[in-house]
DNA sequence: GGGGTCATGTAATAGGTTACATGATTCT
DNA sequence: AGAATCATGTAACCTATTACATGACCCC
């Protein structure tokens, strides 16, 4: 019940999207993909997309339409949409944007281990992450700027704003995150608990073998 | 270059870290990332768990130290941290944590393709979406309060804290996107788009065969 | 006209998830 | 005692990524 969806990668979502308004061969869709930068928000590489038309071609949601073959290039298929995958793809479309997925941010799997490092460590690793931060967040605004002043249509750019936000929010979130680990409190604390269980794993590994 | 690191699932680093004070055999692992709720942050599943174990003893950051067969249950193999493993497992925490990793979050996905979608629609799917949100930021606070009232150091909730600094920041995107799609010229705007693309599909479909 | 690099695709490999298997324990 | 559930692991299957292959074009 997992995945009940007959393809699952966004890649594929793409895919249909693009075929939206006419059919193509997959070099082409890749090469729309990096050219609208697409592939900053899907995970794209040409041996998943050849994956992909597969899958959805098994799956009834395109179709081969012809078989181009001008003796320059390789001989390349073009798919088209079917009616099932036009259905397909807003309906995918529909529940990734009603419905919030619960993902796993590799920060997430940091912060919860967190408690292994030092935390005066931990509070230099901290900054370095917030400096990092603050410049890719530079870049994606800068980016932002750029494409407007080409007269893009902001919609095209909401990805964009959106993984501003998330930066931001993440930025606050680290600032406030030095000051909680700074306090001498919590070092204490720290320090006490790790000698704590080091001294757990000495004392029991006395008695094992190794 | 991509992926110089010999074991790159997260739950790997789970592993490393719970066999930093004491061995112990998978099964116990896996019940102990359920049972701290790590399983909220590492995707996990068992047979992913016994997949990086296996990769982890080759990789020499984990060695088998021996075998119990207490004939209740099946043979338990008992690992134990090697010392490269240790080395590994700060490592690997130090770069988590100070640098940001690109990710690729569905909702982003969403956003990058959401000009197909009519834009009152996407509003009204928008506003599922606030809805959903809102209510699963109100678990994730309640969580925390419930812990932290059972005495548990703020540190080991931390990644609830940035989850939920996530959650929030997505909320107030969303709701500014909603007012955004909703102004009237973007909506003129995006039905000439829309006509105007399908006019151009359905004229070259004319010329080709089906 | 030979060395790069586009354009295009296939095949080999590795990674991860689901499904299956099996004995013990506990519940009613 | 039979049913449900826990404890534990293996194996089969999918998915995704990397590596390889090949012909045209382009540039001095």
């Amino acid at each position: 019940m997992a995945n009940r969806r007959a393809v699952g990668n966004p890649l594929a979502l793409a895919v249909l999207a693009n075929l939206l308004f006419e059919p193509m061969h997959p070099y082409e869709l890749g090469r729309r993909l990096k050219e609208t930068g697409k592939d900053r928000n899907i995970r794209y590489n040409r041996g998943s997309l050849y994956m992909v038309v597969e899958q959805l071609r098994k799956a009834g949601f395109i179709a081969e339409q012809e078989t181009v073959r001008d003796t320059a290039r390789p001989e390349r298929t073009v798919y088209a949409l079917t009616d099932a995958g036009r259905d397909e793809m807003y309906d995918w479309m529909r529940e990734l944007v009603s419905r919030p997925e619960h993902e796993y941010p590799k920060f997430g799997v940091a912060l919860s281990l967190l408690g292994v490092l030092d935390p005066t460590e931990a509070v230099d690793l901290l900054r370095l992450r917030g400096i990092a931060l603050e410049s890719e967040a530079a870049g994606v605004r800068a980016g932002i700027e750029a494409t407007k002043k080409m007269g893009v249509l902001w919609v095209f750019l909401v990805e964009e704003e959106y993984r501003l936000a998330q930066l931001d929010a993440e930025i606050r979130f680290v600032t406030s995150l030095i000051d909680g680990l700074g306090a001498p409190e919590y070092v204490r604390a720290w320090q006490e608990a790790f000698n704590e269980g080091k001294k757990k794993w000495e004392s029991s590994s006395d008695q094992g073998e190794r």
